[in-house]
DNA sequence: CATGAATGAGACTTCATTCAT
DNA sequence: CATGAATGAAGTCTCATTCAT
């Protein structure tokens, strides 16, 4: 139990610290006093550094998909351009209302290129994401799974994409990009079900 | 004679290591023995690790650019899905050919959000990508530059984010995504050029 | 049980290397081979080197008010030019007996005229040591404060500066200064006295 | 010719650099930047930087005992306790209109104190302060040599200790301390001349 | 279980000095 | 004579990890 309470304390510290500051920047001694325990306990639960930070990205994908739940309730909708729109607010916004959860991820991305401990972890949760993507388009779209699946993998992408131009580039138009994204994706789908 | 010859070494040399290791990993000493100079000579050139990342970012960019300059001649054909795809094979077989390239952005990507010498010249160096695509879309597909610009925003981010994808997870269905990818550009254009 | 066992080792280390290399051949890795403890000890304890040396500051500071102190027991005594010389002698021998705390104090004084951190101890521990010789100089002179204190910081001054020119310079007549000195403060307190 | 201009120009950098920023911070690159000469030239004309510093003492040295020479004029006047003041008003304003100058001082004097080309430089150095000023005493309160000596040991350790305690500390009391040193020159001198 | 003092390797950077031009 | 690119040693500091308590 308190065992338990304390590593979770850990993952959440070392999440928020990651999100902040960053792979270099987020020591663990750092991480232990944002968690308020002691420096020694973290290397007591975690193996080493890297592999903590593998369980920051489980705890990262659970977010994630759970943040795009909500769409699921939109399913039976009829979909226009304009509901389209609506749907794709959800990813819009978080750039703006939670720039950190786009740089943690895009840190875990980086990290996880050369780090066999995360890399392992990243694999797993992005085939996780793109399968819960997959079926929330498959519901809200109409589509068959494998219609669905390479569309998820694309808007995946374009979600994480397009929030790192807008906080890298301020002159960056996102508006007007996710304008062209809701209305490729209606001229696509539109297409797909003439057919 | 070699006007500024070791200096052009250690910026292929950071690129390099950079690539292959990561930010963290790419310590100035490695980046000087892989340059064949004193470690000295680093902070001679250049006053921070920091900075000399930022002239790397610089020559990613343009090669980067030249990279897609070669579309360019395929602007008078007409488009076709077929064609469509054709032209896609360029940022396609990049992550296959040259995955240490799309490391390399990745990790640019991860700097650039804490670190401020970096982040300017990422930020530069975004801006000049999507102006590049941006022209080279409108060439190829006949569109005036401000259903391109969105257009190349979206495109920028894809190739990048599939690249990541096909690098992070051997399972990803690549050749699927891309596929889809063509078919999306190819009803979004016909729904564009109709109107 | 030894707490701060370490620490204090640094700290007598430290005040040792100081004295006998100077500033900038004190390295941190010298001062922890002299303490007998690792580098990173070091700045485990102190944030930097210089916030090291403030505290060796105020180690000396602490010496340098207690060498003085016996001085107060002759308070009762009677003034001659006799028994001032003998009082002087407790200054002047400092110089002879203990050379390397002179250059200690001399290090300390150029350091903290450009190091922040330094020049913020050295504030206080001057007033220190002036207010402690105020207190002793008003006892044995029978002065009042305000009478005590500028003699106080001339003496003070007095007694370093001279001791510094005997160490720099063998030839330097340092018997001949401190007579003078007391001839000096002899004529000085009788007129004092006198009026 | 030109040779000996450039050697002086880097000996006054030299000087500057030093009272600005202290030994450590006195890098021979920057030198030279002042200098406006190679960075080079300067082991080219000075064997090391320490020997540099030597040469930058008897240039010092020079500019104190100028300082003091106006005071020369006044030898004829009667000596009251006003014109003692006056007098000691020459070196009390140094501290107030050119602090650098005692921060180069008292680096020099942390200097000679471990670096041996620099202690023979500053040895001969304050030698030569001491019969200067022996000789300018003298003069002023008609001493014979043998009072004035030990009399300008003292008053010449006086003026650089209370001026470094002015900079050291703004709380230090500068005034009242050359008030009560004009006071004890004048009962001392008194005493004397009635012998 | 938990602590935090302690370690030691290694990172970035500075700098006096050298030497080919 | 003069230059400044180049060197390499050394410095301070950070940090993941260990271990006695």
């Amino acid at each position: 139990m308190t065992e338990n309470d304390k590593r979770e304390k850990i993952i959440a510290a070392a999440y928020q610290v990651l999100a902040e500051k960053g792979y270099d920047q987020a020591s663990t001694k750092e991480i232990a006093r944002a968690a308020g325990v002691a420096q020694g306990l973290i290397n007591y639960y975690f193996p080493s550094k890297d592999l903590l930070f593998a369980e920051v990205i489980r705890a990262e994908s659970e977010r994630y998909c759970e943040s795009l739940s909500f769409l699921q309730s939109k399913g039976r909708e009829k979909l226009s351009e304009e509901s389209l729109k609506e749907a794709l607010e959800v990813p819009k916004s978080r750039a703006v209302n939670d720039p950190s959860w786009i740089r943690l991820r895009y840190e875990l991305f980086a990290l996880g290129m050369r780090n066999p401990a995360v890399s392992e972890s990243l694999k797993t949760t992005l085939a996780g994401k793109r399968e819960h993507l997959t079926r929330l388009i498959g519901e809200i779209a109409h589509l068959p799974e494998e219609q669905a699946r390479p569309l998820a993998s694309i808007l995946h992408v374009v979600f994480d994409g397009l929030g790192f131009q807008k906080l890298s580039d301020p002159a960056f138009d996102y508006e007007g990009a996710y304008d062209t994204l809701a209305a490729m994706l209606d001229s696509y789908l539109k297409t797909l079900h003439k057919s």
